[in-house]
RNA sequence: GGGGGAUUAGCUCAUCUGGUAGAGCGCAAGCAUGGCAUGUUUGAGGUGAUCGGUUCGAGUCCGAUAUCCUCCA
């Protein structure tokens, strides 16, 4: 890809990046948008999705039908990650100059408002004469239409387009390109894409830019997609008109700003040039804009800085499961490439953080809130690969040094080093190379497919359709203020996960809490006619609430009477509102940069992560549980309130990472100027009920990440109980020492000095015994024998007694025997150079003459060997057994 | 969620198929040198993660637990 770095420039202007995301968002505020901040990279509550990969995630429910939006038109510029599916790979992002992990959707959207003409006519307005892109350079596709859909061409959108556009310049594009759905049933419709040529005049001259629309040039891209939704996929794959239409659109703002720059790659714009020139600066490197590997380096560590930083700041941290490990997955990877091309072996990214901090301050402000957290986590990730690197290399140079003679790494030892040592693949063949190694790749690959395949049959999930009874759009939630209600089934459907089989309620108004925001999920019964099934558990998918059971009653349909667990509920909604407590007394105690960063709470205690960089110290834990004790026998009255987000913000509410929240909030209030959340939790009425809140725990789970435990009510008490007891238990054992403590110090030095003096004291012993048993040697045949039973404590101290006398006695062969409580053991030492001239062999003689005599076993090498047995009244045989041998 | 691996001296790690637990660094002391850098010698330091099993004998084999690493989903 060797660039020929574009100088020539389309426009008359130059617009800055910030510039033109504000012009985008001014623009269609001018039109009557409403602008709403980006929704969090991390999406939750949604199984199908781990990030917001497009502009339109967070308005998922308005086209669904599940919500009623609050404005009818609404624009944006949302943070996108994207790292699978057909045209994201991980690993070509860098190798090209306009694939990205993350980037910046800007979109605009109309709810069953505004339609095909208007859409055209802004998006051609914004484009010509806000952005100023020459006409002569714009491209526009229209759906042309689908025969076995039985979909005609989309007339409405090419009649509007000719109202502004020349006819040459508006191409037929097909289902694949011009037909949008969002999953295999759902709303869809034809999409209009708007594409610009970027080649130089010559170029443009040579070959006619309508050529090469869609046809992966790099200097002729789509910059925006106008989605006009207004069919509803069905689940037979039939198509019916929606009751309201619907606009969604996206346009790339990276990509755009390279357009606007007059630039060839994504990554010579502002938008990366600024983490670049510090790479630049931090390497001693400089980016040359080629697609040498150092080079894809910078582009790598340019996008995939982005990428981690916002999903941290976002609330996911590095982890080695679901999204979390797609982060370290993607840190790992640039990692990867400034260790192998930039000669960097110190960590590197955690320094881009303050840089791309600044530069986004104003439009996602949350980056700069978190620059230290989220730099300290950067950091732990890197030192923490880069030792994995390290290890992994040392290991893969035992590999080589093994297979010296092959000068070939086999496929297993690659993926071992891969699998089990984290080491990367792609850098065992760089070092292999290096060495003159080559990697069998093929092996790699096959083992790597059967860890797949072994993996997905663990994991396979087979869902059922569902089964509709009822076409109630969405389940109401009564469990706030009911814990049962008379209701009815509206769907079902049969799942099965790891060979077990359940099925899936959905009820048309519940008691029922569904996980969500760290609580767990209700259980209880739904009665059918009499017949009752257990809920074992209830969960979120988006805005639906599904119950879990086991088994379907024999008649589904009909009334059903759900009730919950009362009495789990109440425990958890006690560590819920504790919870609510603990997290106010902790920014009261340690700061304000304490952010929640994950919760669980169920009925027997409360967890809760939040950032802080160190330990908490026991002074501050007592002082925060006294806090959080002195709000419970205060028994503040627990006010819950829904408000529009604003006005519960103005109330200085702590918005959460992570969540996303409608635009009217529930507000839980426990004083005013104490604590004041938005929750979706289930509470309890005045903070007297929890009666006690204890720590159980307090420990890190990641860098700059602590995690507190706690239980409250009777849990609280028990705990407190059980501790009294065993402190009770313990001085009754010490007979009710004055001092405790000191009195279990003595103990211990006490004890360590005892046994100190003890091994001397038998070192000594076995010392004079070893000096005794000298005078019991016997010459036979040259051979310097002594056979003799001795006592001692335990068979280890035979060894020891062959092992003085071996360094003072050669020739030797020396027979150590022992009654040791009834049990005869055994043990034979032979100088090395009898074994040698004689052919003698202490395990053979073991074996084969003492082993029987003894009736026990033994074995060992030639100059030693033990044996132990049932018998101990033949060791007089014994000695005279292997004397008579020599 | 499914696989693989690790846990041995203060730290980093050895110990081929079960048979007397070791190295480097660090620590302490001695010696050498005018002193230092340093060199050299000696020494201290181990419930071999925990619990159970197999065996005459387990750091090593088997099972469970805990913690950590790692790959895949």
């Amino acid at each position: 890809m060797t660039q020929n770095y574009n100088t020539y420039q389309l426009f008359q202007i130059f617009m800055t990046a910030p510039e033109i995301r504000q012009q985008f968002l001014d623009f269609f505020t001018s039109k009557g948008h409403h602008i709403v901040p980006s929704a969090p990279i991390v999406v939750k509550n949604d199984p199908t999705l781990l990030f917001t990969n497009a502009g339109m995630n967070q308005f998922k429910d308005y086209f669904l039908g599940n919500r009623a939006p609050a404005w009818k038109r609404v624009a944006d510029t949302q943070k996108c990650l994207r790292v699978s599916g057909k045209h994201n790979d991980l690993e070509e992002v860098g190798i090209d100059t306009y694939h990205h992990t993350m980037f910046e959707m800007l979109g605009n959207w109309s709810f069953g408002d505004y339609f095909k003409k208007d859409a055209i006519a802004w998006s051609w307005e914004l484009l010509t004469d806000i952005y100023k892109i020459p006409k002569d350079r714009l491209y526009v596709t229209v759906f042309e239409g689908d025969a076995n859909e039985n979909l005609p061409k989309d007339e409405e959108a090419y009649n509007f387009w000719k109202q502004h556009i020349a006819e040459d310049r508006i191409l037929l594009g097909n289902k694949k390109d011009n037909f949008w759905e969002m999953g295999d049933t759902g709303p869809c419709g034809p999409c209009s894409e708007i594409h610009v040529d970027c080649r130089p005049d010559t170029e443009r001259a040579q070959v006619d830019g309508a050529k090469l629309v869609n046809a992966d040039d790099p200097q002729v891209i789509e910059i925006w997609n106008n989605v006009f939704m207004q069919f509803n996929r069905l689940k037979d794959k039939s198509l019916e008109p929606l009751p309201a239409q619907h606009v969604d659109t996206g346009m790339g703002f990276e990509r755009l700003v390279r357009v606007m720059q007059g630039k060839s790659s994504n990554y010579d714009t502002d938008v990366f040039s600024g983490t670049i020139h510090s790479t630049e600066k931090l390497t001693g490197h400089l980016y040359g804009r080629t697609d040498s590997k150092q080079d894809v380096a910078f582009r790598v560590i340019a996008d995939h800085i982005r990428a981690i930083s916002f999903t941290i700041a976002d609330g996911q941290l590095p982890s080695n499961t679901g999204a979390g490990y797609v982060i370290r997955r993607i840190l790992r990877r640039a990692v990867r490439y400034y260790f192998s091309f930039l000669g960097q072996k110190k960590p590197l990214l955690h320094e881009l953080v303050p840089v791309l901090a600044e530069q986004f301050a104003t439009v996602f402000p949350e980056l700069l809130q978190q620059a230290d957290f989220v730099k300290k986590v950067i950091f732990e990730e890197e030192n923490n690969f880069l030792r994995t690197l390290d290890s992994g290399i040392r290991r893969l140079e035992d590999i080589m040094k093994a297979n010296a003679a092959k000068k070939t790494i086999d496929g297993p030892s690659a993926f071992e080093l891969n699998d089990t040592y984290g080491f990367p693949f792609d850098l065992t063949q760089l070092i292999a190379g290096e060495n003159g190694f080559s990697v069998d790749e093929e092996g790699f690959k096959v083992a790597l497919k059967e860890q797949k395949d072994r993996s997905r049959a663990a994991t396979e999930l087979d869902m059922g359709d569902w089964t509709v009874l009822d076409d109630t759009p969405a389940t109401k939630f009564i469990g706030y203020d009911l814990f049962g209600t008379e209701t009815h089934v509206t769907k079902y459907r049969k799942i099965k996960a790891k060979g077990k089989e359940q099925y899936q309620l959905v009820l048309a108004q519940t008691p029922f809490y569904a996980e969500s925001g760290g609580q767990v999920g209700d259980t209880g019964l739904l009665t059918f006619n009499g017949e009752s099934v257990t809920v074992t558990d209830t969960k979120k998918e988006n805005d639906l609430i599904v119950h879990f059971v086991d088994k379907l009653p024999t008649t589904i349909t009909g009334t059903v009477i759900a009730v919950i667990d009362r009495d789990k509920r109440q425990h958890t909604a006690l560590n819920h509102s504790a919870t609510h407590l603990l997290h106010a007394a902790l920014r009261q105690v340690l700061g304000t940069h304490v952010a929640q960063k994950g919760s669980l709470v169920n009925a027997s205690y409360l967890r809760f992560d939040f950032s802080h960089f160190a330990k908490v110290t026991d002074e501050e834990l007592a002082k925060i549980e006294d806090i959080v004790n002195e709000k419970i026998r205060a028994n503040i009255p627990v006010m819950i309130r829904e408000l529009p987000k604003e006005e519960a913000m103005k109330l200085g509410a702590m918005a959460l990472f992570g969540e996303k929240y409608g635009d009217v909030v529930r507000v839980v209030v426990m004083d005013p100027a104490y604590s004041v959340e938005l929750c979706g939790g289930t509470h309890i009425t005045a903070t007297g009920e929890l009666g006690l809140f204890k720590f159980t725990s307090e420990s890190a789970v990641a860098a700059g990440v602590r995690r507190i435990e706690a239980v409250t009510g009777n849990n609280a008490l028990s705990f407190v109980n059980d501790e009294l007891q065993q402190l009770k238990e313990v001085k009754a054992t010490l007979k009710n020492p004055k001092e405790l403590v000191k009195t279990i110090e003595t103990l211990l030095s006490d004890k360590a000095a005892l046994t100190k003096q003890l091994e001397l004291i038998e070192k000594d012993i076995l010392k004079q015994l070893s000096a005794s048993l000298k005078e019991y040697i016997e010459p036979i045949n040259g051979i310097n024998f002594l056979g003799k039973i001795v006592d001692v404590r335990n068979a280890d101290a035979l060894k020891q007694l062959s092992a003085n006398l071996k360094n003072v006695v050669d020739n030797h062969v020396l027979l150590l025997l022992a009654n040791i409580s009834g049990k005869a053991s055994v043990s034979l030492m032979i100088s090395d150079n009898l074994v040698a001239e004689k052919g003698l062999d202490a395990a053979k003689i073991i074996k084969e003459h003492v082993a029987s005599l003894i009736k026990g076993g033994g074995g060992g090498q030639k100059s030693f060997a033990s044996a132990s047995g049932q018998e101990a009244g033949q060791l007089e045989q014994v000695i005279s057994q292997v004397k008579a041998m020599l």
